[in-house]
DNA sequence: TTGTAAGCGTTATCAT
DNA sequence: ATGATAACGCTTACAA
């Protein structure tokens, strides 16, 4: 296997043109039914395969479907994400390639990188996590490069196609269940970019923001280890907290057990994304599903919709919902 | 913007041949700092990017790197493949795109789909994890076509370039753990694809095969679940259970709470693979580190040599430990 | 229905 | 160091 066969050499093989094997392999060209099947039995059984490259220089479209997301772990593997990809995933029609992308906030090169991908034709539709000046960024491309998109989230570029789910509703009803629970004195730990959760969460419970007790955290574990030794050294009186998300919950849970704080007698404890994890942790993790697949999915229809000409210019919001189990 | 800029138009805007401009871009070509400098600029201003079909299409060579993996959870994050994945991101030049493609088992035309990225050149190299049907045929076709490639697990078709680990050992630290621990009764619930483990487990409990209690389980917290259950209903003198992997090992011990065994106690249990939720998860869970973001590493500099031409055919195994916590 | 020939946008070869 | 020009392997009018 020297070299990969090309065109002209298998059709004279077959004896055939070159235009007609073309034909006998996209669906479009017409050709005469039974010369398309004894040119695909040739190929399968000769091992011809048409170049990827050559093929879509030629055709001037193709190019696959990407994911991008702004990398927010480094370290740990983003449940998040991961979530939303296997909605997106089963959307998908499977022939064609999907790509999922980081874009890194700090790292210039990386960002640099993805946007290439859209600059050079590798990419031909996309769908894109917001929030992010990277994120902004990849749609101002996506829309000045007139690909299909869909943004998953909120977009101030007044984006069409728009996935959006309502965070600051979901704490709406985690700070509204507190408080009905007769809990006293919440506190919130927070994450990236979710100022809407705070607020949210104050609404819920019937004050303002600046009664809420913030613990500054991010994506990750630790962070909920670190709110938990916070609040136990220093606010005891906290008696139920809102987390940006489930990871946050899992490590807060974890040392505030060994800290000896029972939950959810001590504290309750709500957390957000409903990965899951969430519901097999012990105790089961309340929380603010997102509804995570669901989002994928219609993010994945949105574009197929679009590849299918019906270009509907629509936002749509996917309904978040509060889960009570274990931990409240 | 109707239509993307060729390098014809961009070079005759530059002044310059097509040529020399392909040179400014590509590091090979000698042509004159200057130039390539003055070259650079004027493509960032005028916004030209060399369309990655056709420039693939020249060189005759390009396309990514793929990661193959076998989708076992069709409905579920894989925990397992995400760790990897995160070793494998972290070694590999971020100038390289990185694609990650399952191919399941049971499903033609996934499979199919993953060999045709090799065979139509859209992958030029690739990381494929081992041990099904799908992947030996994926490594015979890697051979074949001569792309550089890498396998992780072990390799039936005498793969060189095999990052390997060891899950028979690490079953073995298990089992030996358990008996010097003074348990009597072993239980082993499988995944898929693990008879070494299993093995390893009776000869570090210093038994034979048979007397090991197997439940059949598979990728996925609800054969944690059932495991637990048919235990607690069927065989009340089990006090020590080897899971799989992690994510069995969590639905067992949150089933086997729930109907009030106490882990552990009555059931000492290990897990298999340490993903990033067993050492937070409630009681911490002991398990076999299979060290899997080294595994990704390992992988990915293995590849990265063979671009660089030192092509040392070398078979890895990355060590594995018994890491014990909470849950024995 | 099939063949001929002109692109598609680069890189590579060979001059200069 | 740079410019012509021929590949690269396919698709797609345009003819037949």
């Amino acid at each position: 296997m020297s070299r990969r066969m090309d065109i002209k050499t298998f059709a004279e093989a077959v004896g055939v043109s070159a235009a007609t094997v073309s034909r006998a392999f996209g669906g479009a060209g017409r050709i005469s039914v039974e010369t398309r099947k004894r040119i695909l039995a040739a190929a399968e059984q000769m091992g011809y395969h048409a170049s990827f490259h050559a093929r879509n220089l030629g055709s001037r479209r193709g190019g696959s479907i990407a994911f991008f997301y702004p990398e927010l772990y480094t370290d740990e593997p983003d449940y998040f994400i991961n979530e939303i990809v296997i909605g997106i995933n089963s959307t998908l029609k499977h022939d064609r390639l999907f790509t999922v992308t980081p874009f890194d906030e700090d790292d210039e090169r990386l960002i640099a990188n993805a946007r290439e991908q859209i600059l050079d034709g590798r990419v031909s539709a996309a769908i894109i996590i917001s929030g992010t000046v990277g994120a902004a960024s990849l749609i101002s491309l996506a829309q000045k490069t007139r690909i299909p998109y869909v943004v998953i989230g909120k977009s101030t570029l007044n984006a069409t196609n728009t996935v959006d789910y309502d965070n600051e509703y979901g704490a709406t009803l985690a700070g509204r269940y507190f408080r009905e629970t007769n809990r006293k004195h919440p506190a919130y730990i927070s994450g990236h970019l979710d100022r809407p959760k705070k607020r949210g969460f104050a609404a819920g419970f019937g004050v303002s923001e600046s009664e809420i007790l913030e613990i500054r955290g991010g994506a990750g574990f630790k962070y909920g280890y670190q709110a938990a030794e916070m609040i136990y050294h220093h606010h005891k009186e906290t008696d139920c907290v809102l987390c940006a998300n489930d990871i946050i919950a899992i490590g807060f849970i974890k040392r505030a057990a060994e800290l000896g704080l029972k939950i959810p007698e001590n504290i309750g404890v709500i957390g957000f994304d409903d990965i899951a994890i969430a519901k097999n942790y012990m105790p089961a993790i309340s929380t603010v599903s997102l509804h995570l697949r669901d989002l994928g999915v219609s993010a994945g229809e949105m574009l197929e919709a679009q590849f299918a000409g019906r270009n509907i210019i629509q936002n749509e919001v996917v309904r978040c919902d509060l889960i009570i189990r274990e931990s409240t």
